[in-house]
DNA sequence: GATGAATGAGCTTTCATTCAT
DNA sequence: CATGAATGAAAGCTCATTCAT
């Protein structure tokens, strides 16, 4: 067997894994039999299950880099130093998502990886996403900026998040949402559906109006009635 | 030491570690020593490591669904059989999830602990909620759904999943992005202000436009250009 | 709950799931929560497993010791000091042992006990047997000695225990002889069934002629032609 | 340390431990301890406890019906289609149980298997057994049959489990029994010397006269007097 | 007299990793 | 280059027993 195969099983098989039950809850041993390759090949090619879990990561997020950096580039030479409008942001950024994975799963996988990055205090993988892959979404970030010059800054850093959290839970409980709205809609949902459905959505609520200024707590006591400061 | 102390100590534990590091990857040594109570407890207490994890879940979401249904019942006979607005769902809603807590991080803990069950494909503790906290959910989204009428049934489950996706993933995540937030834009930001952000924005969400019918898939190549079916 | 009945109900339930089971493989947890009386209650009442089971055996051995001892008082005053037919105590010892038991199964259930007292190697319940019930059975191999004057000690040693595992091991495994006689013969046996058939075959076996004596192993090259020293 | 040595150690220390303790007695820290491997490497080479026991059995078994086929083979081809006598199918037998063990102690381990395997009433072990080893009893049992013609199915069927009840019970336990004969007689007890005084009981007891109908309950009172139906 | 709570020891099994070949 | 064997650590869980009330 050659060394790529084996590789490349390993990835596959790894990949489609991690998606349906997790990463502590997915041993070496489940992932090199049901790969077909021996016990020690995962420590052997990648030395660690640290390293591999990055390296399913790395499958992902290399291609993606590139196309993105590479589609914001024609972006920008279509617009010619103009300012781009967020939506058109928005669809390149939701056509890179989706031109990158080969294979079925594997947007479910990358979404969750993403969901373990941020939500994972400790976060190696946080970490590790900074450090290789910062740049692309610093980059986009500031397009994003420039398409939305009337929202101060904290509140466009907000809403991006509130969107990346709409994006990550809902395409990495892909599957246990889909099996909810089959039940109950008699619905078949694809990504593709799922992204159309997006996009109004995102639109809608990065271009809302901004919150109320909280002069004074007592102003909004039915909201707040009960909270504890946090 | 009373029972009452020791399941107490238990649960307090469980539910910090759980919400830090995940459910697999907290074990019940880990637990039980940190606790300082002894390991065989949590069997003697819960009769299993899942019961302990469904155990933490009900400390939080018993006293939510009975504050929710008592809120909503006070929200019905205030509106006296006429339709409730959205917004004020809304805030009811928020009122209550802030309102649970009692100690310092919990609300946190909360969304990473449904973060976690929702994103957990294999999901026994999706199936456990369902079941045991079914009911307020359905009765909320039955008022949504008189609160938006004009939206069809399917918009309106995806839309207020991803209404759910921002608010846990913001939530749960909070530690993290509170770190980013405070580091770029020197901005203290609390619980409250959070919520105050959010509200806007998910009211928009759900009345944004509804998307392109999607008539033919040639016609949105632009967004979905180099997509494969999912 | 009066005492009696707790002890009465912890016996009930040990003796048949010892019989069912073993000793080891039969826990406190399951016999009290089966007898449902509180857990430590084999500890308050007996001091320890082990006791416990000493208590279930002295519930068969102590009636059946003091009606064997009766009946052998009986058969010594009718035969006036003269020797006792072998099969005459064969049969007092028979209807004694199946006098005892009280309940259905249970003659099975005693057997059961008593195969798993003698097969238990390590055998502190060997040695209890032994102290306490041993006089007995002292008694009868003597009332077998002069029933036998031919038969060498040794031999006669070696046969009783011949035929105790015969009796043991059928009325002991009942069932599951029970189950593939019915299935092959279709013959419903009861346990009377069983000893009448036991008894021509015990009594041939003890009179059975003597084994030729072990003079040189080559002389039974036949019978132990492959046989190593053990 | 080659494969077969750390299996071939782990049996050859369960085999004996197994013997002394039986299984559920008998720990796997125990075993592995003892035979100086890791912990481990019980689950690693058997997959379990429970496989480690049909292995341990199997090891005894897969000789004994092979040369016990190759026996009956012999036999049968010497005696040229005519019957064979009981008494040479009984010595073959017992020649074959004799050969197999390789080492002191495993007639005791198998012997106890076999008691095990007949008496617990779940029983995997004599399911286990049937099904792989289940032929050869077949057909000795078959060459028993036409070896005594004279007898009933049902009463052969019983006699022979009666035989096997004593050959169980006095190997099994043969530990024990050696001791107290030690003790009493003062003799030093073989495992040929066993079968030596086996052979005449055996064959007197397959010979035994047949019981008396059982015409009538009544007729037998002295015999079951106070024994109640079971 | 009786029990719910608690405990320390030990169980089988699985883990990621290393090693010798 | 690759692998079967082996390993130390740790996992969840069950055990008989003890203790405070």
């Amino acid at each position: 067997m050659a060394q790529s195969d084996t590789v490349t099983r390993i990835l596959d098989t790894a990949e489609v894994l991690f998606a349906e039950r997790g990463f502590a809850e997915t041993s070496l041993r489940t992932i090199t039999s049901k790969a077909k390759v021996n016990l020690a090949a995962v420590n052997y090619h990648f030395g660690s299950k640290k390293a591999l879990i990055q390296a399913v990561f790395a499958r992902y997020l290399d291609p993606f880099t590139q196309r993105f950096h590479t589609a914001l580039d024609e972006l920008e030479a279509h617009h010619a130093g103009k300012v781009i409008p967020l939506d058109e942001l928005l669809e390149t950024m939701a056509a890179t998502v989706l031109a990158v994975p080969a294979e079925r799963n594997s947007l479910q996988v990358f979404m969750r990886l993403l969901g373990l990055a941020y939500s994972q205090a400790q976060g190696h993988l946080r970490r590790y996403i900074q450090r290789d892959y910062g740049d692309v979404f610093t980059r986009f970030t500031e397009l994003v900026r420039q398409a939305t010059p009337e929202l101060p800054d904290a509140e466009r850093f907000w809403r991006l998040h509130f969107m990346l959290g709409t994006v990550i839970f809902t395409l990495s409980g892909l599957e246990a949402l889909r099996d909810i709205a089959e039940q109950d809609y008699h619905e078949q949902v694809s990504v593709k559906d799922l992204v159309r459905r997006l996009r109004p959505v995102v639109v809608a609520a990065m271009n809302a109006p901004l919150p109320d200024q909280m002069q004074n707590e007592g102003l909004h006591k039915d909201f707040h009635a009960h909270s504890e400061t946090q």
